[in-house]
DNA sequence: GCTATGTCATTC
DNA sequence: AATGACATAGCT
């Protein structure tokens, strides 16, 4: 008997299969997915290795074949179909199988965790500096330069891979080093403490549907029964998508079925996850993102036996290796965390939409403001729509005013807060009701705007606002378009053109001037660095313990707070014009949520949103929670440029020192990319800088590529990725491939 | 001609 | 990632 091995190892020229004999008594217990040790290489070395198929024959020379030394889990740990789920991974998004079966397959290492070679100075300081001022000029340059550089490292301690990248020096040179006594090569591994996540034990959950909420449940299992399309599930925020899922999954449970729901974070959403507890018991288990891989293996050992039967977690959680996976449940289905900023750069949406397919389960997202992809599938048909309208118990939506900015600059007001927002603020004080004030940034907001008219300089080839560079540059962050910044707004000639400034420690001053006898509570970056600080923040609110909450798009998640009837959006062109193809999309759902948070007590509330374009689709949208308005019109610039969904995009992310070099490689990208594939279907832009365009001494460019077609662009990566395997050029470059699905 | 160093194919 | 075979730069 043989098995086909996948060797961990992220390289390249590595990402295949090797054949191993199975010794008899492994016979048995050997399956796709399972982890063995596996002598490799000349020196055979003790790699680890993923069983990916097993065979009674082989195609590779008999005498050359080694056998499997050992088996590192005990038991089976996936199934085949995950393994298959990893070959779609590394097919969609760009990856070696090495780096997609890491992201899929459970691995249970606790001592292995990370084995990162260290090189050490084995001799003494100053013994290694005689050496070093002995070596002739010349000569054992490599040897110098290694050495040189652990004496000025901490602890005369490095990272071998990186002392290889950073110093030029090979393998030949360390270990010269190594015999020569002078340094000495440790593996370091990093030991995880586990962490027990407790269940909250409250009351437990009442599960009483209302009509709507029923209707619901029925279409979806009807549709589970007929077609099994994916279900979209669009419901205003307190419609009790909640309560839906609930019964989806009680439903699934009764036919001994399993479940997973994904939640975006679990910091934003305990109060969902201690729901789940209260209604299922301790059939449940809740992943987080800070879990260390020895725990997040340890509840995957738990599924796997059967001990649970739901898995509530981030997106990791979706490869919990259920037996007889029958639902899977995408809460808040169009959040950012849903995408993977590590490759492969999968994003859990598409990703458990074709595990359900796979396993033939259910899949449900739900989302009060849905993605574009997700509702322009459904309009597709390929997805149903499902929706739920009336707010839980007959609660009126808050009152929104619009508050146009520009005039409040014509009529002699430059503080950040328009006179309204002032007066309201002191009224509801006064009432002793609480105010939330929202910026919604994040990161960074480079962009240029008039304050007059509110015209915000645009690239005029990707209609993206344009990024404010060091001084008076403007750059697209897309295309690579440059130009200088204009002295007056070239649409109105006014002079109070420049960067957009507003953060919350601005609006904190000018609040507790405004007030002083307020009681401010802040929460961005800064003040939530500490661990818990964020929760602490939130409940010492939820406490009345403070009258105003300042803070980034962190205060609009979750968190109910009943004395809240006055909601302030200090910019709605924070996140309206960033430098993204999204950032319309973002500010619907952000003003949507934040909207939301007003009067969720008995009183009734309302909210202000201040912005220089009172005009604007996704702003006049969320104002009155009218997302198919919104949608139309977002599609509508979507397709003229041919932005997802429109059609599909590749980024061609390329990393590297060199700005030059890698200016010159990016280039020569896209020169093949037109060689191979010449047809107008293909919109190429860029190459690019990207928004930070230097990390840690890394250059970072990109490539953008769109196509109706997603297997052209597939078709590409592979033929880019042939391209840059054999060209040196690329030897101290990084590319990376992303789909912005 | 010798040696340290770089390059490249190989790994079941 | 690590090894060994081979090429080459810079020295004696």
């Amino acid at each position: 008997m043989f098995a086909e091995i996948i060797i961990d190892i992220s390289s390249e020229n590595l990402d295949r299969r090797f054949t191993y004999r199975v010794p008899e008594r492994f016979e048995n217990l050997l399956r796709p997915g399972i982890v063995v040790k596996v002598p490799f290489g000349s020196a055979n070395r003790i790699r680890k290795g993923y069983v990916v198929d097993l065979k009674d024959q082989c195609d590779y020379q008999p005498d050359r074949i080694k056998e499997i030394l050992e088996i590192m889990t005990s038991e089976e740990t996936t199934e085949g179909k995950l393994i298959a789920l990893a070959a779609w991974i590394r097919e969609n998004y760009g990856s070696t199988m090495i780096q997609a079966l890491k992201t899929v397959v459970p691995v249970q290492d606790q001592v292995h965790l990370r084995e990162k070679y260290k090189l050490i100075l084995a001799a003494d300081p100053e013994k290694a500096e005689q050496v070093c001022k002995k070596m002739p000029d010349g000569r054992m340059k490599a040897r110098k330069r290694l050495l040189e550089a652990l004496l000025g490292a901490p602890e005369h301690c490095m990272d071998q891979a990186e002392a290889k990248k950073s110093l030029g020096v090979t393998s030949a040179v360390i270990q010269a080093l190594v015999q020569q006594g002078l340094v000495r090569v440790e593996g370091s591994n990093t030991l995880k403490q586990y962490t027990d996540t407790l269940a909250d034990d409250g009351p437990e959950e009442k599960m009483t549907l209302n009509r709507t909420q029923q209707d619901a449940v029925q279409a979806i299992r009807a549709e589970f029964a007929a077609k099994n399309r994916p279900i979209l599930l669009h419901g205003v925020t307190g419609s009790g998508k909640t309560l839906v899922y609930m019964e989806l999954i009680r439903q699934t449970i009764a036919q001994g079925r399993q479940v997973i729901v994904l939640i975006p974070e679990i910091a934003l959403t305990y109060q969902t996850a201690s729901r789940f507890y209260r209604a299922f018991g301790d059939q449940v288990a809740v992943l987080n993102s800070r879990l260390s891989s020895g725990e997040r293996y340890e509840q995957f050992r738990r599924a796997k036996s059967g001990e649970i039967s739901i898995v509530v977690g981030p997106r990791s959680a979706l490869f919990t290796p259920f037996g007889r996976l029958g639902l899977i449940i995408i809460d808040e289905e169009h959040e950012g965390a849903y995408k993977s900023e590590i490759t492969p750069r999968y994003h859990a949406r598409e990703t458990a939409v074709k595990r359900a397919s796979m396993e033939n389960a259910g899949i449900v997202l739900g989302s009060a403001t849905p993605s574009m992809e997700a509702f322009y599938r459904a309009r597709a048909g390929e997805y149903l729509l499902v929706t739920l309208d009336g707010r839980y118990e007959q609660r009126p939506l808050p009152h929104v005013s619009i508050l146009d900015m520009r005039n409040e600059l014509k009529e002699g007001n430059r503080s950040v807060f328009s006179r309204h927002l002032a007066q309201e603020m002191a009224r509801h004080l006064a009432d002793h009701k609480q105010v939330m004030l929202f910026l919604n940034r994040r990161g960074y907001a480079g962009f240029v705007s008039c304050r007059s008219c509110g015209q915000v300089i645009k690239c005029p080839h990707c209609d993206v606002s344009m990024s404010q560079h060091n001084n008076r540059r403007l750059i697209c962050h897309y295309c690579g378009y440059e130009t200088v910044m204009p002295e007056v707004c070239p649409t109105c000639g006014s002079g109070f053109i420049g960067g957009f400034k507003a953060g919350t420690q601005q609006v904190e001053t000018q609040v507790k001037k405004m007030f002083p006898s307020a009681g401010v509570l802040r929460m961005d970056f800064d003040t939530t660095r500490a661990r818990g600080s964020y929760e602490e923040i939130l409940s010492a609110f939820s406490r009345h313990e403070a009258d105003v909450l300042i803070g980034t798009q962190m205060i609009v998640k979750g968190h109910d707070f009943p004395d809240v009837t006055l909601v302030g959006v200090i910019a709605a062109d924070l996140s309206l014009n960033e430098a993204d193809f999204r950032c319309s999309e973002r500010t619907y759902q952000l003003l949507t949520q934040a909207v939301g948070r007003a009067g969720r007590g008995l009183s009734e509330g309302s909210a202000i949103i201040q912005t220089y374009h009172p005009e604007h689709y996704s702003i006049q949208a969320a104002a009155v929670q009218d997302f198919l308005s919104f949608y139309e019109q977002e599609m509508s610039y979507r397709n003229l440029l041919d932005y997802p969904p429109a059609a599909y995009m590749m980024a061609v992310l390329g990393t590297g020192a060199d700005e030059e070099h890698l200016k010159t490689a990016m280039h020569y990208l896209s020169l093949y990319v037109r060689r191979i594939h010449s047809g107008t279907d293909l919109r190429m832009i860029g190459p690019a800088p990207l928004m930070v365009s230097k990390v840690k001494d890394q250059y970072r460019q990109a490539l953008y590529l769109k196509h109706k077609d997603r297997a052209v662009l597939v078709r590409i990566k592979d033929h880019l990725e042939k391209y840059i395997e054999i060209n040196a050029g690329f030897r101290n470059i990084y590319i990376q491939f992303d789909f912005n699905l």
